[in-house]
DNA sequence: TATAAACCAAGTAAATTAGTCAAGTATTAT
DNA sequence: ATAATACTTGACTAATTTACTTGGTTTATA
């Protein structure tokens, strides 16, 4: 398990999906605007969010990104570990230590990693929506067209 | 919070340190040889490790780092917080998205990133000494004199 | 058929991580 | 005192990862 600002985006990029998900499929292009993240840059990660079945891409005019499926069935943890190259770290097992004290503390880190692993992956997107904030903004958009005439490019 | 093998290497000394913390200081050089770290990359590990006050540098021969408070008063969050450079992330406030959402996502985030935090935060060295192969190894070391006659270089 | 979107691939720039080198300073054993 | 040990600091380099760019191709809608 990994945490940098790759998975941020990706988390970020996945809770505006789950936002949306009433309205419909979201493009890249607005959530690239939106988040400032360069276009091309989103469409590695949600490649790679798509081979893990977490969205789903819809072509053509209209077309965007959807969840693959329910929010609650999305955890965090399978967020980060899609977009995240698993390098797969610890326990070469050629370091050849003096006592074997060596792969007692990678032991420990794995345990460790695996305890990180496991909370996040208790949190899914479901988690995010039920905020009174957020459901706010779902309510707005479920009411109004928000979709302006002209819209700025 | 951030996550990477920077941070692994930090909490893997740091676990070091906690298990020999009976027999004395422990060098940088055994930990480097054991852990397969350059040694110049655990000094600056180490350098930004005692500016936290996390670890105490004793100097001398037959000097080396010990803990710099008691095991059960370090967490994880704290060390790898002291190696990584605080990047604030978030909320830069200058993307001027369409109807705040973009906070709205950047906002949920930061729960997250809190949640993390304090989750590592629970989770302290002294944890990973009452692990039994652990206090396997501590006994070993109270009871016999392990540093070799001869010490290879 | 024109357009708006996803999809794809190769390459580049920037940032971070990891390691190297070198010249110190402090401490202790002898 | 002196030498050995070990920490301290800074500047520099290589490797890796992150982020972005460019230039396309498909696909579905209108």
């Amino acid at each position: 398990m990994r945490l940098s600002t790759k998975g941020r985006y990706a988390v970020t990029a996945m809770m505006d999906l789950a936002i949306h998900e009433p309205k419909g499929p979201v493009t890249l292009a607005e959530i690239s605007r939106c988040q400032s993240i360069s276009l091309s840059y989103l469409e590695q990660l949600f490649s790679k969010l798509r081979r893990e079945n977490l969205v789903r891409g819809v072509r053509g005019p209209g077309g965007g990104y959807r969840l693959a499926k329910p929010a609650d069935e999305i955890s965090i943890a399978q967020i980060i570990a899609a977009v995240d190259e698993k390098v797969d770290s610890t326990c070469g097992g050629d370091a050849g230590c003096d006592e074997g004290n060596t792969c007692l503390t990678h032991e420990l880190w794995c345990g460790l990693s695996k305890r990180i692993y496991e909370f996040l992956d208790g949190i899914s997107l479901k988690d995010f929506l039920s905020r009174p904030a957020v459901q706010d903004v779902i309510q707005r958009q479920n009411s109004a067209s928000n979709r302006p005439a002209f819209p700025l490019n």
